[in-house]
DNA sequence: CTTCTAACA
DNA sequence: TGTTAGTA
C-alpha cells in the first residue's frame, strides 16, 4: 500500500484546491470545520491538501450539487479523524447513490487539471465531467 | 501576493 | 455562503 502514502501526502495549498474543486476558500474551510476533510498544516499554519482531500472535496461538492446539506453529507461520508474505540456509532444506511467513478478515472481528471494548471490552455474539466461520473439526473 | 481566523452593514 | 478586516 505505498500508494496510500502518496494519496495522503500533503501537497497543495488552498489556492490550488480551489481551482481543482471549484469551491471557495470559505467552503473548503467550512467543510474542514465539520470534519469532512482534514488537511495537514505547515509550520506556518497553512493548510496543505492531499489527493485524498481533493477527492473528498469533489465528492462533497457533488453531494452539495445534489441538494444534500452538511448533515446529510456527514451521514454518507463518515467524518474522518474519529477513533473507533469510544463507541462511536455511525449508521451506514446511505441511500444516496454516490461515487460511481473509479480511482483511475478520478486520478486522470486530477492529473489533467494539475497539468492544465502549469500549462494554461485547457479549462474546467472537472465541472462538466464530474456531473456525468456522479450518477443521477 | 496568498492564506488564516473571526465576525457580520 | 459571501465577504471583509488585520495578520503572518
Amino acid at each position: 500500500m505505498g500508494d496510500e502514502i502518496r494519496r495522503n501526502m500533503a501537497l497543495f495549498p488552498i489556492g490550488i484546491v480551489m481551482k481543482l474543486t471549484d469551491l471557495t476558500a470559505r467552503q473548503i474551510r467550512y467543510y474542514e470545520q465539520h470534519e469532512l476533510i482534514q488537511p495537514a498544516r505547515t509550520a506556518g499554519n497553512q493548510r496543505l491538501f492531499s489527493f485524498n482531500d481533493v477527492e473528498r472535496l469533489l465528492e462533497i461538492k457533488a453531494l452539495i450539487e445534489k441538494g444534500v446539506n452538511i448533515a446529510g453529507i456527514k451521514q454518507v461520508m463518515n467524518p474522518v479523524g474519529k477513533d473507533e474505540n469510544d463507541g462511536t456509532i455511525i449508521n451506514e444506511q446511505s441511500e444516496v447513490k454516490r461515487k460511481e467513478m473509479t480511482d483511475s478515472q478520478l486520478h486522470r481528471m486530477l492529473k489533467q487539471q494539475l497539468m492544465a494548471e502549469k500549462r494554461p490552455g485547457q479549462v474546467s474539466l472537472i465541472q462538466g465531467e464530474l456531473t456525468r461520473f456522479f450518477k443521477n439526473k
